[in-house]
DNA sequence: TAGATTGTTAATCGATTAACAATC
DNA sequence: TAGATTGTTAATCGATTAACAATC
């Protein structure tokens, strides 16, 4: 089973390469050479060679890359071609947003339920989805076959949450809350820490402006 | 003004430090050093050392650092020392779950208005904020001094917007469409591609399940 | 003073870019 | 066949880790 293992930078930049050839299709682009496509995406071409090239050859010399063809073949890497059931652990107004993120079904990302720990929520429909009380987890995620589930519940909420869905077989938790999940092998967590990245924004804001006080008048 | 490059890659480091400093310090610990840090934040101590010592000589031989002083220093750093004005442009369920979001507050970051380009939605208030059209923009944002804005369009608009929203002195954008902006410099950009984040869960969990594919039975 | 731990230099590792032979 | 462009090796660049002298 050893495959060569893959960076994660590499991994990063798959569902961008997968963004711009989608856009290339639509505008009925038939074919694309890595010079071209780096000139779009401000990138070197040689990085797009080098990326594409450890999941196998997909171009041909002299002609570049079939977009329709790379695209399905990127789409076949990052897991698309097959559906993904997910619940919502959260339905609070970060949870209740992405249950209306229809962006996401296109791409196999199915939402089948949508759980809380507030009773007061209990059967409040979100896109026609009723939600559920924590108690019923156990027995719709195995009855699912749900293995991704989206945290988008306060952090100090969230930590035994965690427990709970791996516990359920979850495998994958798209972590919205802000603390570091600890996780046994085999389940993977990708972390979207809002707050971060804000303060990344606020660092070169100020970075910026530092850089540029002789500027003014 | 010529300021020592830092990496990209210490930047995004930098709110993570931020945050196990805070949870450092609402748990009273006065000091902590390089190598206990390392161990809770999983990264390596050297890596610490290095990273603070980009900005200044934080800590302090046989001591360690002092907690509150360090945290105090990032959240300059970062720009956490001051308030930032924000507009959220795009009213919708992302929109409006973010204008919810108390956490920023907390940092600095100030939600003064919402604005759409959806006449439906004029006045309905949200979190007290009623949102505004775009006709509004360029007063307001003079009026209010605003430098940030969230940027929760779908994408075919968002391109257009963040145009206007430069023309009118916006000076970073928090970009949740799914498009590349092309900005000018002094423009800061920071992308929060939710899909694409998806996306890498996604092949991650497809990854380890073929790697394992000999454990089952 | 002795022990602890930083700040910083040097060594290693990995990722990106350049170059070019292979080949369509 | 000649031209274009890939796949891939080699060179460069940058980031991480290790080591240790400086110093509290």
């Amino acid at each position: 089973m050893e495959a060569k293992q893959i960076s994660k930078a590499v991994i990063k930049r798959l569902p961008r390469y997968y963004r711009y050839l989608g856009e290339l299709l639509e505008d009925n682009v038939e074919r694309i050479s890595s010079n071209d496509l780096s000139k779009k995406m401000r990138v070197t071409a040689s990085q797009i060679r080098q990326d594409l090239n450890n999941f196998g050859g997909f171009g041909q010399q002299g002609y570049g890359y079939n977009v329709k063809y790379l695209y399905t073949e990127i789409g076949k890497i990052l897991g698309l071609d097959t559906v993904h059931p997910m619940v919502i652990v959260g339905a609070g107004n970060l949870g209740q947003a992405l249950a209306n993120y229809v962006e996401f079904e296109k791409r196999g990302f199915k939402l089948v339920g949508i759980f809380d720990v507030n009773p007061v929520l209990e059967g409040i429909a979100v896109r026609g989805i009723e939600i559920q009380m924590i108690s019923d987890l156990p027995f719709f995620l195995k009855e699912n076959n749900v293995e991704i589930a989206i945290l988008t519940l306060p952090k100090n909420k969230a930590i035994d949450m965690a427990d709970i869905l791996i516990e359920n077989g979850i495998k994958a938790i798209w972590n919205f809350a802000h603390v570091d999940l600890d996780t046994p092998d085999g389940v993977i967590v990708e972390n979207v820490h809002l707050s971060e990245s804000l303060m990344t924004l606020s660092y070169n804001l100020s970075q910026y402006r530092q850089e540029h006080v002789d500027d003014e008048k």
